[in-house]
RNA sequence: CGGGCUGUGGCGCAGUUUGGUCAGCGCACCUGCUUUGGGAGCAGGGGGUCGCCGGUUCAAAUCCGGCCAGCCCGACCA
């Protein structure tokens, strides 16, 4: 009755350990069209959640959500050279509608920095429509050569935020702030994930930026995660598109940009960020369902006990559901809940019931302790707060364990087998860079020595963290 | 697109070398009873034109030809 592996040991084999987690913890599952993905209830609760907190921190940053369409002129995406020349292999391309060949095909967006442009360039006249703050969320799809659920799929859920200023440094200060306020505070504080900042490389850097900033996170197999990214895009967009606008002074001047993303992806780096051998470890903050109530067995007034604690729990602001499917075994039960890393169970049973007590058991690091009915709502509060910062500590500590300093590529690869490696970037340049490429290693950013965010990518003295990534 | 491999109930697989008695196993699922404090036990049961098309043969999951799909490793990427 106990003891009965689960999941295929991360040790022994972790993308198995990954795909068992999809399908064990009810999240997601292949389409029927390569590279899609259909995601079930309990991974798109997941996804809400992000969704939510981000949205609200966008918000708070200025922008405005709106929604532009799915659909593309073709033409729009080869007005910027770069960007169609890093978009196009992966393009998926409409050339039929109602039963007749279009005259001009449209492309299902891959990114829409063309056609949100293009309705920047009619919104724009004045230098009192500047800063112009617009964020929407999407799917987009990119034609992807070797997907993985959450990770790279060929249709993929995200928000791209799409920003028009006066001067190149408003710009590059929104970008950064961005990074900073909005995905970093949600990653560290939400999803307890430790992200590295850093500027792209130019090997790396999106197709029309003149400047990408990106947050790196690392999983449990020490390979590094891209979760978002913020971009500096310049005017290459503002030519192209023609985004003008009359200054204070009565000149006819061309906006500086920026875009900024995080995607569905974000559900793959929680999953390997925090998941153990027993499943999934989701941060309070971010949990669906941040405790269970559980009904060990069915006995007088377990039921009745489980629904009126829920409900207090509920009252208490505390996000709980109730299992009372006393049908099913309990370990089999406790597994379940396991596996999806709800943060805390709340047992109740007919021992309980007799002492007045339930059994409290947090899913990070495993404590149980037994509680006084009353106290419960109050104690799960609290333990909330602990838990959150606990699973944060130790995903900075795993990762912090598993970077090294480097003062060689040789030196790089050795460390990049089993984490990240860090070397001064003038000591290893472009040339050290595309050599590393060929053992699939990759700067993953540049960041100071102190791990800041540089202002320049031409800072002397940038430090370059090369990994091996997803 | 280059290199390696696989297609058999929902999932994971055995069977293919040596054609027949092979359509099977584990998990999952359904019913009943006993269970329930870490994936329960027993009994009974449902579900598969063996990727597709064609060929050889008295007989094909098995042999032959063609096609299709998927997986892994590389170039691309949130």
């Amino acid at each position: 009755m106990a003891g009965k592996r689960v999941l295929t040991p991360q040790d022994e084999d972790f993308p198995r350990w990954y795909q068992d987690i999809l399908n064990k913890a009810e999240l997601a599952e292949n389409g029927p069209v390569r590279g899609t993905m259909v995601i079930r209830p309990y991974g798109f609760a997941l996804w809400e959640r992000m969704q939510a907190e981000v949205d609200q921190r966008i918000k708070a940053a200025g922008a405005d959500n709106a929604y532009f369409p799915l659909f593309i002129p073709e033409g729009y995406l080869s007005r910027e050279s770069d960007h169609v020349e890093g978009f196009s292999p992966e393009l998926a391309v409409v050339t039929q509608g109602g039963g007749r060949e279009l005259a001009e095909p449209v492309v299902v967006r891959p990114t829409s920095e063309t056609i949100i442009n293009a309705y920047f360039s009619k919104w724009v006249q004045s230098h009192r429509d500047l800063p112009l703050l617009i964020n929407q969320w999407a799917n987009v799809v990119r034609w992807e050569m070797r997907p993985r659920i959450f990770l790279r799929t060929t249709e993929f859920l995200w928000q791209e935020g799409h920003t028009a200023h006066t001067t190149r440094q408003e710009a590059r200060d929104y970008a950064a702030r961005i990074l900073r306020e909005v995905y970093r505070d949600f990653m560290e504080a939400v999803l307890a994930i430790p992200v590295l900042v850093g500027y792209k490389t130019e090997a790396e850097r999106f197709p029309g930026a003149i400047n990408s900033m990106c947050l790196e996170a690392m999983m449990r197999d020490g390979k590094a995660l891209q979760m978002g990214t913020s971009h500096e895009l310049g005017q290459s967009f503002a030519t192209m598109f023609d985004i003008s606008y009359l200054d204070a002074d009565g000149n006819q001047s061309l906006v500086w940009q920026t875009s900024w993303g995080v995607s569905s992806r974000m559900v793959g780096g929680l999953i390997m960020a925090h998941g153990d051998d027993r499943g999934l470890v989701v941060p309070p903050r971010l949990a669906p369902v941040q405790a269970v109530v559980v009904a060990v067995r069915d006995a007088e007034g377990v039921a009745d006990a489980c629904h009126r604690l829920a409900g207090e729990l509920a009252a208490a602001g505390i996000r709980t559901k109730v299992d009372d499917r006393t049908g099913t075994g309990f370990g089999r039960r406790t597994t379940e809940w396991e596996l999806k890393g709800v943060p805390i169970r709340v047992e109740i049973g007919p021992r309980d019931i007799e002492q007045g007590k339930a059994a409290l058991a947090v899913r990070a690091g495993g404590d149980t302790e037994a509680v006084g009915l009353s106290e419960v709502p109050a104690r799960v509060a609290s333990l909330l707060d602990g838990i959150q910062q606990r699973i944060f500590d130790d995903a900075t500590a795993w990762r912090d364990s598993r970077i090294a300093d480097a003062s060689t590529p040789a030196e790089v690869r050795e460390a990049t087998a089993t984490g990240f490696a860090r070397i001064p970037w003038a000591e290893l340049g472009p040339e050290g860079e595309a050599d590393l490429a060929a053992d699939a290693v990759t700067v993953r950013c540049l960041q100071r020595p102190d791990g800041s965010l540089p202002q320049s990518g031409d800072e002397a003295d940038l430090v370059a963290v090369c990994g091996r990534s997803y």
